[in-house]
Order: C-alpha cells, then structure tokens, then sequence
DNA sequence: GTGTCTGCAAAGTCTTTGCACCATA
DNA sequence: TATGGTGCAAAGACTTTGCAGACAC
C-alpha cells in the first residue's frame, strides 16, 4: 500500500488509475455501497452489504478500501464515540452539508444543516488563518455536538 | 458502576462524594497527573505516570477512573485519530479555552486560542437552536482541524 | 507479464469485564 | 459494616498484517 494519493481527475475509475491504482470489483462495490445510503456505515456494515452481492469479498478488502479512500479523500472517517468508525462519501456530505448531533448515549446520529452558511464562513476565515499561522495544510474538519436525544433525556 | 453521575458541588473530594463516590488514593492520582500537564494523554500515559509514585495502581483502575470522570464532566475524552482516546481536564481547558489542530500523519496536536471569541459566539447560538429544534441536550461539542504540520509537508 | 489487489488466518491494540479481596465513609 | 473500589487475568471489539494466489492493465 504505497503511492501517490490525493485529489485527481474526476470520475472514479479515472481517479484510481490516475494514482497508479485499480479499479476492482470490491473497490466498485464498496463505493457503490456508500453511494447509495443517506447513514453513516461502518466497516462492518459496508462488509455485509458488499457480501450480499459479492459474498467473496473479504472484511479485510473493506478495511483497505476504507483507508485508501479516505486518504484519497472520497470518503469521510467518523467518530461517533462507539468504538468504531463510520464513514461517509465527500460527494454526498457536500451536496447536502452537514454537521452531527451525536447522542452519547444511544448513539443515535441526527445530520443538521442549520447554520451551515454562517458555518462555512467560520470555517474558511479560521482555516486561512490557522494555516498561515501555524504553517499547517488543513485538508479538513470536523464540528459535532455530544449531548442526549428527545428519547435518551426522558429515561435518564 | 451505577450512580448518579452529573455536575456537583466544586472540589473534587465534594464532587465525588456529592454523587455517592469515593475519594482514593488512584483517583486522586490520576486527577493530579491531568492536572499537572497541558498535554492530552492517553490511558496509558497516565498509567505510567501514577505508577511512578503508586505502583500498585493498575491500567484497569486507569480506564475506569477515566470513564467515571468523563460522565462526571470533569475531563474531556478527545479522539485524533490515532486509535486510542487522549484526555484532558475541562478545568484546564476552560481557563485557556482552545481547540486543536491535528497533523494526520505525525498525530502532532496543536492547540490553538484564535478565533474563540467569535467560536464560542457561535457554538452558544448553534446549541440553543439546535437544542430546541430537535429536543436535544447538549453538553459538549468538538471542533477540530485535520490536516498536515510543517515538518509534514515537506516530507511528503 | 508485472505489480497491485485479495482472502484467509493470525496477530495487534486498545478497552472492558468477572471475580475475589480491600478500603472508604 | 456495607457498598463501592481495586487489581489481576481473561475476554472482547475493532483493526492491521503476512503471505500466497489471483487479477487488472
């Protein structure tokens, strides 16, 4: 797994090739697989709806996939604080930005979209600053709230 | 572990016992190792820190002095992606309130006190909003910048 | 044909749990 | 003395790695 990964032409096949990579039936499979969902997936999840098509497609294949992706950039790696990851396609959280409302408890996931211009505008203005600033490149960012759900408060 | 876990009276033997807790000798160890520092450290850092003076003290009693903590309020769990949690007095960070700036090649964490005026101003709006919009009870957030330090970029 | 990708099994890492003993309030 | 806390060892969960065979280009 070495390589040149970052953004390039668009379309995916293009895009592998383009950084020395293949495209393969799992990769296809797993990419489709997040295309089509609105959730946030785990590998796990990803492995099982990737096996119902392809069921000689291995976890393993699925965590590589994941890494690549996401160090290319098409992919999104989240921490709801359950343990494990969830990931999410660039292409869909940018079409419909978003932020994250976790409940710590249930670990129920609520997507928002209020205040995202203001946002947005936050985020720019910080993240020119901060890079010249600190001479760091940011690639990206994170923003989530943590608190209990409607149902979760209740049954406290 | 049951118990009423919430915020309490201040000092932390009070806060500790208010709750139906006791205050011993690992506890109060830890406390003070997180206390001292201004760096985010992991389970094990601590771990190894209270050893020195109490070697007695085990991982275990680490983990769930961490997690009774973290419900309490007291600290703060972080996640930069490096597969294990980093934690912080929210004491601490409150007297200098900042968030961080995460090198995803190095795991270099820097924190930053800009724009926090104008963040807090934000994030107060954001979570009265979203908090009455969808029922929700926040008690947390987490802004974080991803992306590639100095010394990283050269190298790359 | 060459270098990448894959599946399987095994290993690794961080974290949690079970249980008997200990200590705080 | 009655809970709650602790240490140890073991288990659990998610993720990564080694390797030989398979496949994309």
């Amino acid at each position: 797994m070495v390589g040149r990964r970052g953004p390039m032409s668009s379309g995916w096949p293009g895009k592998f090739r383009g950084c020395g990579y293949r495209m393969t039936v799992p990769r296809q499979a797993i990419i489709e697989v997040l295309q089509k969902t609105k959730k946030h997936l785990s590998a796990e999840d990803i492995y099982m709806e990737v096996h119902k098509i392809f069921p000689q497609v291995g976890l393993t294949t699925v965590y590589r996939t994941l890494e690549l992706l996401t160090d290319m950039g098409m992919i999104y790696k989240f921490d709801f604080r359950e343990g494990r990851a969830r990931y999410e396609m660039v292409e869909g959280l940018k079409k419909e930005h978003h932020h994250h409302l976790v409940c710590t408890k249930c670990k129920r996931v609520i997507n928002y979209t209020e205040f995202i211009d203001e946002e947005i505008d936050f985020l720019k203005r910080a993240e020119k600053e901060l890079s010249k600033k600190y001479n760091f490149e940011i690639n990206d960012h994170i923003i989530q709230f943590y608190g209990l759900c409607d149902k979760c408060r209740v049954s406290k």
